[in-house]
This record gives structure tokens, sequence and C-alpha cells, in this order.
DNA sequence: AAAATCATACCGACTGGTCGGTTTTTACGG
DNA sequence: CCGTAAAAACCGACCAGTCGGTATGATTTT
């Protein structure tokens, strides 16, 4: 085997021990010692491929972060107007949470290390920022349709990301605490219907 | 001064000190030495009045989570009906979370912890199942009220809340990335309204 | 031989928590 | 009002262990 490929391997070993224990004990209870341990490597193998934990840990969230931006640029591209494309992706939504139900802790621990470190925080909330605007031209192509009524887009965008966001956190903290795919869909299904009577 | 006094001002001290070094580095971060020098008190005296850095910890957490259970249930009292009292909430959320935005982060702390202790996960997930009762409540006599339509009170309480979470989130991340009492109204508005055009 | 890859041993800083002892306040009998 | 014993409050040195990170050498590939 080549030495490019071997290194290649020991790296993403330990990229996937990290995420693991990350997930399992936090970023401050995950010792380098133990994520080398399950990686199968030793320190020496570990400070060969990673500067420091840090590096280690923004690779992950780098890495976290543009696989979120694919799926949501894919996922409702099918439908033809604004309100179908959203309840789309809402349902989309649901399997993709589900899917990657065992990695989301580690979304958790992104947030607040973020919270903390100028360095993540840029990393964490650039992309949010994208989000948001990805759902503002959504909005106003919406609009520009004459399917959705003359709101503010950029406040309807953040009000849908900041949806997907609660909704996020409660079910990676109480995943079987409701059904939260079905609690997004309905959500947005309100949002765009609107709950209030005789209007 | 009587000693009841002056054990309770040194330990409602080192209560503040915690929660200002758990705001600023994170649970692990903040380490009992610091907590008790920005006290003003030595590890004896610190541990004199708490068992554990994680007994301090669960008191802190049950303290803020008490006081936004009664900033809930005071809020919007005076409105009568239903879609009134949501947007008067949504409202006095802005001036609440303005004024606790110190406190915030520690938030946070809260829910990072709660995923990987069981006993903090208790704590922590119980009162959002009350608030979501709460508004379960709320729906379900605007719809008696006939001023709401006929959804399922349980998941529309769930989409406030996640709303609501939401929005907290990202209040706490990203402070002055927009102007989060305002989306958060704007927000209960859409949900009340509807954003689709012509139904 | 040169370079990449990994192992081993080790370092200094720091961690939560303990413990014996000292000071301050309270309760109470005279 | 005073003396005194008990109890509460507090101090600070100390422990055993963990942490991220480094320095150096061995092994393997090019």
């Amino acid at each position: 085997m080549s030495t490019q490929q071997r290194g290649e391997e020991t790296r993403s070993r330990i990229l996937q021990a990290a995420a693991d224990s990350f997930a399992e004990h936090g970023y401050d209870g995950a010792s380098v010692a133990k994520i080398c341990a399950r990686a199968g490597v030793t320190k020496g193998g570990f400070y060969h491929h990673f500067s420091s934990k840090q590096a280690l840990f923004l690779e992950l969230l780098e890495h976290w972060l543009t696989e979120v931006d694919a799926q949501l640029r894919t996922a409702g591209s099918e439908s033809d107007t604004v309100p179908q494309r959203l309840l789309q992706m809402a349902r989309a939504a649901r399997h993709v949470s589900q899917a990657a139900s065992g990695q989301l802790p580690m979304f958790l621990e992104f947030w607040s290390k973020a919270a903390r470190d100028p360095e993540v925080w840029q990393a964490t909330i650039a992309p949010y920022r994208r989000y948001q605007s990805f759902f503002s031209d959504m909005v106003e192509a919406g609009i520009a349709e004459g399917a959705l009524e003359a709101v503010d887009p950029e406040i309807a965008a953040w009000v849908i990301v900041s949806l997907a966001v609660g909704l996020m956190l409660q079910g990676v903290l109480d995943p079987r605490g409701a059904d939260w795919g079905k609690i997004g869909e309905e959500g947005i299904r309100m949002l765009l219907e609107g709950l209030e009577r005789g209007r």
C-alpha cells in the first residue's frame, strides 16, 4: 500500500474516532489520548496529522457544515412553487436528521464552543448566514411568483432558520420526546397557512 | 452580622462567580479554583457550601429555569384573546432576553452538558415539556374561543417552543447578527396569519 | 539516502476534591 | 452582661491523577 494511502487512511480513522469521542464526551471530555486509542494510533501519529486538538475540531466542523450545505441545496429542488419546495425540504429534513442522529451531539459541541472561541465562532456563524440568505432568496422568489404574501424576506428567512435550529436542538436532546420530523413539517405548513381563523 | 447572613452571602457570591465563569469559559473550562478566586473564597469555603462542582451547576440550572418559568407565566396575561396573548408574550420576550443577555451563554452550557449527563438532562428537559404543555393549553383555549384553526394543539405548541428555542440560541451566539426580538415577534405573527397568499 | 509515518517516553501545568486546623458567630447557663 | 462551649464558616496546603503537547528515535515507503 502506498504511503499516501496509508496516511490518508489513518487520518480519516482519527477523524472518525474524534467525531465519535466528541459526540460521546464533548470537546473537553474527549482526550487526545483516548481518541488515539480509539483510532489505533499513538500520540506521535496524531500530531503528525494534526497540529492541535483544536485544528482537528475545526476540520470536523468544516466537513459537517459543507455536508449540511450540500443537502440543503439539493433538497426540494423538484417542486416548482416555493411553498411546495419548502414543504418538500421539511419532509427531507426528517430523514436527514434521522440518519445523522449519531452525529448530532457534535452539533451542540460546535455551538457551545463557538460561543467562546472566535475562530470556531467565525466558522460556525458564517454558514447560518448563508442559510438565511438562501431562504431569503427563496421567499423573495415566492413573492415574485405571487405565491407568498409581501412579507420581509429577510425576516421570514430568519424565522425559518430559527425554527429549524430549534427543532434540531430539541431533536438532539430529546430524540424520543416527540416526532420532530412531523413537527417540522407541520410547523412549515402552519407558517404558510397560518393558524388564525377566518381572515 | 449574623452567621446565617454571612454564610448566605458568600454562598450567593460563589453562585454569581460560578455563573460568570461558566458563561465565560464553559463548564469544564471554569475551574473551581478560579471560581473561588473570583468569589473571594478559598476551596475550603467552597466545599463547605457545595458538595461538588456539579451540585453547584445543578443549583444554578434550577434557579435559572424557575425564573424563566415565572416570566413565562406572567407575560401576556393582560390580553384577552389567545392570538393577542401570544403576540404580547413575543414582545415581552424581547426585553427579557435583552436584560438577561449576560446569563444566556450559561443556557448553552446547560444544553450541552444535558446531552451527556443524565441528572442534568432530567432537570433540563422537564421544563421544556412544561412550556410545551403551557402553550398547548393556550392553543386549545384559542381553538375553543374560535380564534384559532382546529390544528393539533400539541404540535402547534412544539412549533412555538421550537421557534423560541431557535431564536434564543441564535440570539446567544450572534446577538448583533439580527434583531432577534423583532424576528420573534414577526415569527409569531406569520405563524398566526400565515404567509401564503390568497387562501 | 531522503522523506513520510508512526511509536515511546516524558514534561509542566492544571484538575476536582480532601483534610486538619483556625477564626467567627451563636446558644446558653449563671 | 459575661464567660464558655459548641457549631458554623472558612482557610490553604496537599493529593493523585489527567491534560495537551513535545522531543527523539524506529520503521516503512519512495
